[in-house]
DNA sequence: GTCTATAACCTGATAGAC
DNA sequence: GTCTATCAGGTTATAGAC
């Protein structure tokens, strides 16, 4: 039986200790530990913690979004001059990624922590990844939604994103919150809910507030407003 | 001119360094520097830097979710025996929270790392003190869609959360991938997309995705099934 | 090229003087 | 209650064995 490579090995038990643990609460001396390396190896590999962070990232996101635009791409040659359906686009978005929780379940907790900390360096390399996958899918939502202008469009894209990446990261709390009784266990039941409320969302008509008084928050409740 | 007290200054100075550099790259040091108060005060007064971040957390998350229930409740008196509209709902739900993005733009990113690592010591509280706000809003949102199921409904919750929390959290993102055009400015104007984009979402009808053959993943594509 | 041993430096926590 | 001194344990850097 051959052994898988240090390198290797380091990156399968940094994505699972930081899933399972929290970037902040994972040492280099765990993983290092966990993969049966020596504490150097990782610095010899990756330059850093931070720098094997980067690399746990790249080596799943990378091969997910080109998977996402190839699913979209087909869809669109499937359609040829018709739009494409907003569900049929959202799928191509939408189960890629749960595809790969449930393949890699750690992955998609770590790019939650990542995602979470935008000043973050190894944030910037998701946003770079993302780029023509959000540009991709816009085209598409654009067609498919004449009647929505460009910017509420991309606004609703980054919400959906939101319910998504939620979704995976969180689902624990929501288990708990819904007493056991919402778990992420099937793949095609979850992605269906999130087809569902997505679309809908995108295709929804505007909506305005109206100002009543009677909504407004006593002065006694203020809190303090804080500069900088 | 009296100075605020050591404490005070030292969660200020905590909240603003986790929002901006992120709860991993921020030491004590950089907190205690920041606030003029000694490294040791930290530990005096929180015990731990864990025990800060509670406590960062706690002082605005209780204010927060009790402005929810209040408003959730004006309004149910408002509209007596009749269901209150999911808008009118997801307004006391949303508006607490963007107003205080506004107040406390530090704070909400903060969360957003603490929300994200769900093993981790301070997300319970944070489950614990969101319960109640759970549970109101699901019996509301039960009232107002009679025809949608108990876990559709908690569901459907679970992602418009994650759109809320995106949003505050990572609107940076945002701007870049929109090429500056989405900015998070104007708060009647971002809560109005949210409660419209969450509101269809609440309400759409239930979808399941064709099985078609020529959007299968070609097997050379696969990657390694992950264990453990 | 791959990995190890070791050293330098930084961070959180604490005991005890004031 | 506040601050200094110090420690155990973490990350990073480098010289050199294989």
């Amino acid at each position: 039986m051959k052994e898988a490579k240090t390198k290797e090995r380091i990156l399968d038990s940094a994505e699972k200790l930081f899933a399972k643990k929290g970037l902040k609460h994972t040492s280099v001396r765990d993983i290092t530990g966990e993969a049966n390396a020596h504490l150097a190896a990782v610095n010899y590999h990756f330059r850093s913690k931070d720098g094997l962070l980067r690399e746990v990232v790249q080596r799943r996101i990378v091969p997910l979004n080109r998977e996402r635009l190839r699913l979209l791409d087909n869809a669109a040659k499937r359609y040829g001059k018709k739009a494409v359906p907003v569900e049929t686009a959202l799928h191509a978005l939408l189960a890629p990624a749960i595809k790969l929780y449930f393949e890699s379940p750690h992955f998609l907790r770590v790019t939650g922590q990542i995602v979470s900390d935008p000043d973050d360096e190894v944030y910037k390399i998701f946003l770079l990844h993302f780029q023509d996958v959000f540009s991709g899918f816009k085209e598409v939502f654009t067609e498919s939604l004449p009647h929505i202008e460009d910017e509420e469009i991309m606004w609703r894209i980054h919400f959906l994103m939101g319910a998504m990446i939620h979704t995976w990261t969180n689902h624990s709390g929501l288990e708990r919150l819904s007493g056991g009784v919402c778990k992420l266990s099937d793949e095609e039941e979850t992605i269906n809910r999130l087809i569902a409320f997505c679309a809908a969302g995108l295709r929804a008509p505007k909506y305005n507030h109206p100002h009543e008084d009677s909504t407004e928050v006593p002065e006694k409740e203020k809190r303090s407003i804080q500069k900088d």
